[in-house]
DNA sequence: CGGGCGCTTGACGGACCTCAATTTTTGTGG
DNA sequence: CCACAAAAATTGAGGTCCGTCAAGCGCCCG
């Protein structure tokens, strides 16, 4: 998708030696940004590795210890769980400057892998929570964060006790405000990583397509391709 | 960016008067007590006021302004929205103990009833927020509430895609973890409410616990009142 | 060009919902 | 404390949505 981002040179401090490190507070950053919600963004930057997976690549497994805070700078990423009987329940999907990772527990809770071939800045939990304790920005930034997060969450409870139509409909008007190109919705996931999301077969969530197709209000030029033709449509499906 | 905020009451030292207050930071108190993680509770318990509801009181509606946090002192409380079609989804439900209102947008999404007569504490976010800036101890335990918020919503997502009987087989194991005098839980909410917070009707719910009985696995001497005669056998239900 | 994988489409059955009647529990006034 | 009414819960019958199983199609990659 996007060729060789330059933001994978965004020089993490530790290319050019410690000796660019400087005793100076986090919040004097904070200050010369033009918008104070991005020093946690900016910290991460300075303070972080990038990682590159492959597609299907796990970054990290349930029960694993959770050091680490994951920013996607290019790609996605899905987090699941597989559940005692085989089936997998996915917990998200995070695209391109979304952040995961963001359990409190000392363990995850989830798998994460990479959908395609992913970048993303990782930054070690313990320097965040520190630089967190110094700048009340940042904490800030990190509650904001976690609100995000449970209101998506909570969000999705409210989709998975409707209809298999009305889950779909809300799938695409999720991704479309996250990840879309005028009415052009480009998904990174298969058939399945949807089906796993909302709780569905493969099966019904392509019929339960095929039937928003027939009702011209959407089009599937391609299968990870959807247009949305008629939004209001969509809206009044997901209630 | 702290500026000495008016709010005496970051220590219990206020009871005995102004003199008293002294400008050691708020971190000290934490060491004081026994349990450090009972600095949120303890500073709630000062800066709150009790406020009673009666059976199926509203204490807020949702999209008013997310002003107050409230902790549980006695009986319970549900969160819920109505959605468009009418159906009522359960947020949450919360019982003595519970901190609730975390919400970390401008405004509720959700409403809470009283389930039963309770008493709750009621603090001001802003207050909170306050106290969080300059006792780490309580932005930490903030954190850690959300975190466990958040677990518990993303649990209740892998109830939802399972089925009617592994629904309220998971259901009675976590009542049973959090209200429970042995094997003897007593259920304060209504069929109605279970069934909302399941995502199933009352029919289900109901049949499902008959089910559940005449394996043995529970008895049901009253509607409200649920024994576990075989949690091995739930806990296999649970998945 | 052939094989494999992801996706679609079809037929069928079962789990859960809907509608309805009955029983049990709760609340109220005498 | 009992009688009655209202609400909550249970039980039953029938219908529907979606899961299961299976076949067929299209696309990518070797």
């Amino acid at each position: 998708m996007l060729p060789q981002p330059a933001v994978g040179t965004d020089h993490p401090l530790h290319r050019f030696g410690p000796q660019t490190r400087r005793a100076q507070p986090a919040s004097r950053h904070a200050a010369a940004l033009a918008h104070e919600n991005e020093t946690l963004a900016h910290a991460m930057q300075l303070m972080g590795a990038t990682m590159s997976y492959p597609h299907n690549a796990e970054i990290f497994g349930e029960n694993e210890p959770a050091e680490y805070l994951y920013k996607v700078v290019s790609g996605s990423v899905r987090t699941y769980k597989i559940l005692t009987d085989g089936r997998r329940q996915i917990g998200g999907f995070y695209l391109a400057g979304d952040i995961f990772g963001l359990q409190f527990a000392d363990e995850h809770t989830f798998s994460a892998e990479a959908i395609t071939d992913t970048k993303v800045l990782v930054v070690k939990r313990s320097t965040l929570a520190a630089l967190a304790g110094r700048d009340a920005a940042v904490a800030r930034e990190l509650f904001t964060l976690a609100g995000r997060e449970l209101k998506r969450v909570q969000e999705r409870i409210l989709l998975l006790v409707k209809s298999a139509q009305e889950r779909v409909a809300g799938f695409l008007i999720e991704m479309a405000e996250r990840a879309a190109a005028g009415n052009i919705v480009e998904l990174p996931m298969s058939r399945q990583d949807i089906a796993d999301y909302l709780g569905l077969t493969i099966e019904t969530v392509s019929r339960t397509l095929t039937g928003l197709e027939s009702t011209a209000a959407i089009e599937v030029p391609s299968s990870r391709r959807i247009v949305l033709r008629n939004r209001s449509a969509l809206n009044r499906l997901n209630g």
